[in-house]
DNA sequence: GCTGGCGTTGACGTCCGGGGGAAGGTTTAC
DNA sequence: GTAAACCTTCCCCCGGACGTCAACGCCAGC
């Protein structure tokens, strides 16, 4: 299979392609005419990096799950060395969960301090009108 | 005021300062030798853009905020535009932590999965021993 | 009067990852 | 025979918030 096959039956681009034989993640053999030649493991390899993408993995955290799987594991998580790329994951995105809910939570407090900051000022400048008052001054 | 003493007052650069004005953010009168003078209610306004930065708002969402003050209004966020910036800042942290949240399950449920086959495996390739085993072998 | 430190503008560099796109040349496929 | 697919090499780009010169002007102190 070419690149172009190879591309398509994984969803990629040809350009996305040499980029990871690149990045040496997905090497391929060539033909006699240099044309990069690929087989239906690096078709798995190659949705078992498109896979971790969508995990929000980057290319280099999906290294070890395509070594793993090279060297002949069943799945690309078989080693130990992709296991420890998920508790690093679990711990950089739980480290970056934790930052957004502080932010998030400084942010709600500024913005209910100023809402009753808000009604407060129009509360002195224009009383409250009570359901006495309201029906005489109309 | 000039550039200096308030970029240091201010915990910043003057790089940043100019860059600030380029954007319009915080423009600056000269004096007659054609160096930026600033006073104490610029130092205001940029205590107002760091303090927002610092709660990870973009330099464009501070504007509102900035224009309030200088529009005269006791806080920042006394204006309307600068409480709908809180309000879109409030949605766009909630939907970011949702969308890592969802993340952090996918590889959570990831990682148990290939803890268990791994455990698993272990098992059937080396059944555990148990206590009576255990002295007979060793 | 000169050195040093501040100021000015403008332009370009950086960091980060993940490619995009074009030029210019082979090889293959119909 | 020609169009499509492939090859390599090269630079480009995205965004945000500045950093880093370069080359000059202004001013205080000694």
């Amino acid at each position: 299979m070419r690149i172009g096959e190879l591309a398509e039956r994984a969803g990629t681009t040809t350009r996305a392609l040499r980029y990871y034989e690149q990045l040496g993640l997905l090497p391929a053999r060539r033909a006699g005419n240099g044309y990069r030649a690929y087989d239906e493991g690096d078709l798995r390899l190659l949705r078992e990096i498109r896979t971790l993408q969508d995990f929000g993995f980057g290319l280099e955290e999906t290294r070890p799950f395509v070594e793993c799987l090279r060297a002949g594991h069943p799945e690309g998580d078989s080693c130990p060395a992709s296991l420890e790329v998920y508790e690093r994951k679990l711990a950089e995105l739980d480290d970056c969960i934790e930052r957004l809910r502080e932010a998030r939570e400084r942010v709600a407090g500024q913005f209910e301090r100023a809402v009753r900051a808000r009604d407060d000022l129009a509360a002195s400048e224009q009383p409250p009108r009570c359901e006495l008052t309201k029906t005489t001054e109309e």
